[in-house]
DNA sequence: GCATAAATTGACAAACTTGACAATTAATAG
DNA sequence: CTATTAATTGTCAAGTTTGTCAATTTATGC
């Protein structure tokens, strides 16, 4: 018939640069340009491929949504039956497993632009509260007896640090923060005996 | 002799307008004409009190690190000489109190744009270190035998939950989240023991 | 090879942003 | 009242960003 489609792959290229993008500037600093140097396009095909650029933040807070999810789903399908939390909380800081900084940074910059955008506050705070449901699944698996109060407290807390860890990374060095931010979480997780 | 100058009420009035600007539309979005609809105050004002965009966000820096070491210190004049840690945790977590949560918006959308800006991620990592030490300090006053180890996981994990619970307030209702916040410092507190 | 459908490129207009400066207005001292 | 100094306004040019579209190139089936 014709000429095969690259809609797929040129778009999943187009909105991996717009991340790195509004990583790197913030959602505001993620201009068309950049996106499309960053992506080794011309800056027409990104209109073409996706659209225009609110069409492109939206895309790129639709799939990361998607990916959070399948990333949590297969993060927890992962981990053992009994002692899960540990086991979760090991995971959250290995340095080695830190894929999800980018997650985590692209996270923040969302945030930043969420302030003046009411529906992606409603996206990201789905993204948290399913976080830190997860977290709280666990403990009730781990802990039965422990109060749903403590529960949720301690859930807050190692979601608080894996998050806190990630973000800070870039900031200072990351080898004693992630091991600090673990022995806390290990430590919080402590208390639910 | 001549006009009195206003540059001192002036230069107050549009760096909090700046602040305002990058808390609502981050560093890149917050372009000179945001600044001066924000602040009231004619574009080229802007250019007569401050100078140009560079010297604006930079003087934002530079009043934001100066303000939270000023505040810092005041928080550590109003603390006890006993229990010092859980008299701050009592403060940190308190929603009445949570006058630095603008600060701490402030922090994150300065954060995004020190991707890109080595020196301002310099700055913060002082302030994020200050933080985190001060917090160490008061544990050390506190609970002298405890190893230093446990020490600066505690204090990591204290400041991850405020950061993150100011930093989520505008996501999630802030109530439960600073009562949970605030639930996990105290029982990470109680692993001093 | 040829028709077809898609990718790719080049170019343009409108809107926005920044930097700069001259002209005007306003407040104070003497 | 007047000189002086600063605040304030209006305006303009250069560069950037976005949206749009026509023209061209390229890859595939027949």
């Amino acid at each position: 018939m014709a000429r095969p489609s690259k809609k797929e792959l040129r778009s999943e290229e187009i909105l991996d640069a717009c991340e790195r993008s509004i990583v790197q500037f913030g959602v505001a600093g993620a201009t068309l340009q950049r996106v499309a140097d960053e992506s080794g396009l011309a800056r027409p095909l990104l209109h073409h491929y996706v659209g225009n650029r609110e069409d492109l933040i939206a895309a790129v807070v639709v799939r990361f949504t998607e990916r959070a999810m399948a990333e949590d789903a297969a993060f927890k399908q992962h981990l053992p039956d009994k002692h899960r939390t540990r086991a979760a909380i090991q995971l959250l800081f290995d340095p080695r497993y830190a894929s999800s900084s980018h997650d985590i940074q692209l996270f923040q910059a969302l945030m930043v632009a969420a302030e003046e955008q009411a529906e992606l506050k409603v996206v990201l705070a789905g993204w948290y509260q399913a976080f830190v449901d997860d977290m709280e699944a666990m403990l009730s698996a781990d802990f039965p007896r422990v109060t749903a109060s403590a529960r949720r407290a301690v859930a807050t807390g190692i979601v608080a640090l894996y998050f806190n860890a990630d973000s800070m990374a870039s900031l200072v060095s990351p080898q004693p923060l992630f091991k600090d931010s673990k022995q806390a979480a290990l430590q919080l997780l402590e208390t639910m005996q």
